[in-house]
RNA sequence: GCCCUUAUAGCUCAGUCGGCAGAGCGCAUCCUUGGUAAGGAUGAGGUCACCGGUUCAAGUCCGGUUAAGGGCUCCA
């Protein structure tokens, strides 16, 4: 007999040789129908396996991470079989699931297009209600390569000539289907349902542009038909907010033909991004930084020095200027390299912060460019520290600090990598090993929770990366600290010491916002354009119900923009109704609705965009209460 | 850059088989003066992205260009 371990703490004996699945349905039948897969001694098993020994065994329905990539898995697998039904001479690639779903890249004849479709989730229907067992095959190497080169499948034998010489190859067929796979699957076509093509792409054969473009089709599937419609409704609200629909409705920004990549600011975006670089001026001031503005357009030979012209001259864009050559600024570092060679500086002026709001230019692929969020002119909120190798803890716990004074307030959750030395780097070992665990132990001070990426750094120091969470769940990396031990060598930056020798001093980059054009993306998605108070490009408005309290009105208007709100007022004769709407629809914080009783009363009723009619206030009463949730900047 | 899709009024979009350019919203004017998410009437607004081709005739079909959207990281 074997005995099983079951996850409640239980132990059951059985047969040798007893099935996943007998087990799952003596153990619980309700479970054993909702199951995709299992987990036996921390492998994933099939449904199918016979279980010869003793261990733990865990029965993995859709809600566990790993039974919903097998579902998807197998999903991907009907699919496959679909579309080398209806064209038989497709050859297969790969088909993982992944995050949301699951794909599969083809290679046909056939040029699919999304009227393919219904008539491809129609063969899923039909191969889900046939309901073919899907069953496990071992094949050796030899075999393996026979079997998908007698079918063809080029990309099939190529994966397999990859795997290591002792890899046990396996393949799943389900009716006439087979698929090199290395498992495990739902036990038959029929438990998969809810299966909804979503999009086609290209793809590159393993990701890589030299090799042939594939035809990439998306999907997603769902054990419930409520699961999936919810997952439908939540693409739709995601595109309701999409930055892009919301920039041009709020009239904050919008990327036109005439300049792909480098987006227009207009009025009220210009209102949001000055009050975000006020608040990021007022915040390195009180951290003790200094600002400076190095030039957008700058030598050719310094780009040289820098190492850009060897490493990044294909994002640069270049002019002549009296028949020399010059380089937009891709990065401000070496603009800010030369301010700080200005001086002669000590080691008491030390840690040297210099802060810049600088525009750069990149030449980003016209193929990835989208609304804010991927441009090719940005304005890095960057600054840059020197100071003493000792001072490095210190100095990384304060941007730290500041980053999370930054997220914290627009209510962004966020999480940190930390990222070491990779591959070809510059530097010596003690000089990584030295900063790695400095960048380490700023973390561990500070008690914070990182992941760490192993050689992920950049090639001229290592880092810690910000990422922020928004509403829809999407993580975007944004702050970074960056060690830099490449640059102060390349200037030949110094200081003078105690001793009165010059020494080299430490570098970082770092940046918090990142971008403030992406930020401003995000912000606008995570808070579906309704900005907090202090950033909305109208703070109020203020509606007269009738002709006879416009005089009024204007006054309330007044006094409000003579206390420095960004306030004003809706004349039209439109129905209160009418306007209430309006000023919703632009998610304006505050309205002000203005009858007979407001203007004998000498007050205002308070419509809070969030929270409905509030009631009657005095003018001076609101005046306090917006005043003070501006000041604090509250959300 | 590469693959698929798309481009019609300020916005969202319809336009069938190739045969007079459309709707809603917005805007303007007028009527309406009203109490917390759309009052009514009238009107203006178009190089159907751009260049070329087929045709008696092109928004519609074909080719090209530009731009946008979804992807090109997830690995049997």
């Amino acid at each position: 007999m074997v005995l099983i371990n079951l996850p409640d703490g239980s132990q059951k004996e059985y047969q040798p040789g007893t099935s996943v699945k007998e087990i799952a349905e003596d153990v619980n039948k309700k479970l054993a129908r909702k199951a995709v897969t299992a987990v036996f001694n921390d492998k994933l098993a099939d449904w199918n396996e016979q279980i010869t020994e003793n261990g733990s065994l865990r029965i993995l329905d859709f809600d566990d991470e790993a039974g919903k990539n097998v579902y998807r898995h197998s999903s991907a697998h009907v699919m496959a079989q679909a579309v080398k039904k209806l064209w038989p001479d497709t050859k297969l690639a790969i088909g993982p699931a992944i995050d949301k779903g699951f794909y599969y890249d083809f290679d046909s004849e056939h040029i699919f297009t999304p009227e393919d479709f219904a008539l491809i989730e129609k063969e899923m229907e039909n191969i889900i209600k046939a309901d073919y067992p899907i069953v496990k095959k071992v094949f050796d190497r030899e075999e393996a390569i026979r079997f998908f080169s007698d079918r063809d499948e080029t990309y099939k034998v190529e994966l397999i000539r990859d795997l290591p010489e002792d890899a046990v190859i396996t393949v799943y067929e389900q009716g006439e289907f087979a698929d090199l796979c290395a498992g495990p699957h739902v036990p038959s076509t029929g438990k998969l349902k809810n299966i909804k093509l979503m999009s086609l792409a290209g793809a590159y054969w393993r990701g890589n542009e030299n090799n042939p473009m594939l035809q990439r089709i998306y999907a997603t599937s769902f054990p419930e038909k409520a699961m999936l419609d919810d997952y439908l409704k939540k693409l739709e609200e995601a595109k309701k907010r999409d930055h892009r629909r919301l920039g041009k409705e709020l009239g904050l920004f919008v990327v036109l033909d005439e300049g792909p990549g480098f987006p227009f600011f207009m009025p009220k975006g210009m209102i949001l991004r000055n009050e975000l670089e006020n608040f990021w001026r007022e915040e390195h001031r009180k951290a003790g930084y200094q600002e400076i503005k190095t030039p957008i357009i700058l030598e050719r030979e310094l780009w040289e020095r820098s190492g850009h012209w060897d490493h990044y001259k294909e994002n640069m864009y270049f002019t002549v200027i009296d028949e020399k050559d010059f380089s937009v600024k891709p990065m401000n570092c070496p603009g800010s390299m030369l301010v700080y060679k200005q001086n002669l500086h000590s080691y008491k002026e030390f840690p040297l912060r210099m802060g810049e709001l600088g525009l750069v230019h990149r030449h980003e692929m016209s193929g990835v460019l989208h609304g804010l969020m991927r441009v090719r002119a940005f304005t890095q909120d960057d600054a840059h520290i020197f100071m003493l190798p000792e001072q490095i803890i210190d100095e990384i716990k304060g941007v730290i600090n500041l980053v999370d004074r930054f997220y914290s307030l627009f209510g962004f959750p966020y999480h940190v990598e930390l990222s070491t030395r990779p591959e070809n780097s510059m530097g010596s070992d003690e000089d990584w090993e030295k900063a790695t665990e400095a960048l380490r132990q700023a973390l561990e001070e500070k008690g914070i929770d990182y992941k760490v990426n192993e050689g992920d750094g950049a090639f001229y120091g290592p880092k810690i990366d910000f990422h922020l969470h928004d509403a829809l769940d999407r993580t975007w990396q944004c702050g970074t600290i960056q060690l830099d031990f490449q640059m102060p060598e390349k200037f030949d930056l110094t200081y003078i010491g105690e001793d009165g020798e010059k020494h080299r001093p430490v570098m970082i980059h770092r940046v918090i916002y990142g971008s403030i054009e992406r930020f401003i993306g995000i912000l606008t998605e995570h808070t579906a354009g309704a900005f907090p108070a202090w950033l909305a490009p109208v703070q109020v408005r203020v509606l007269p119900i009738t002709d006879r309290q416009h005089d009024y009105a204007r006054q309330v208007t007044e006094e409000l923009q003579k206390a420095g709100f960004r306030a004003e007022a809706d004349y039209r004769s439109e129905k209160i109704g009418y306007k209430i709407r309006e000023g919703q629809m632009q998610k304006v914080p505050y309205q002000l609705i203005i009858g007979d009783k407001e203007s004998e009363e000498q007050g205002v009723a308070v419509r809070h965009r969030k929270e409905g009619d509030k009631g009657f206030m005095s003018l001076s009463d609101f005046i306090l209460l917006l005043d003070e949730e501006v000041k604090t900047r509250s959300l």
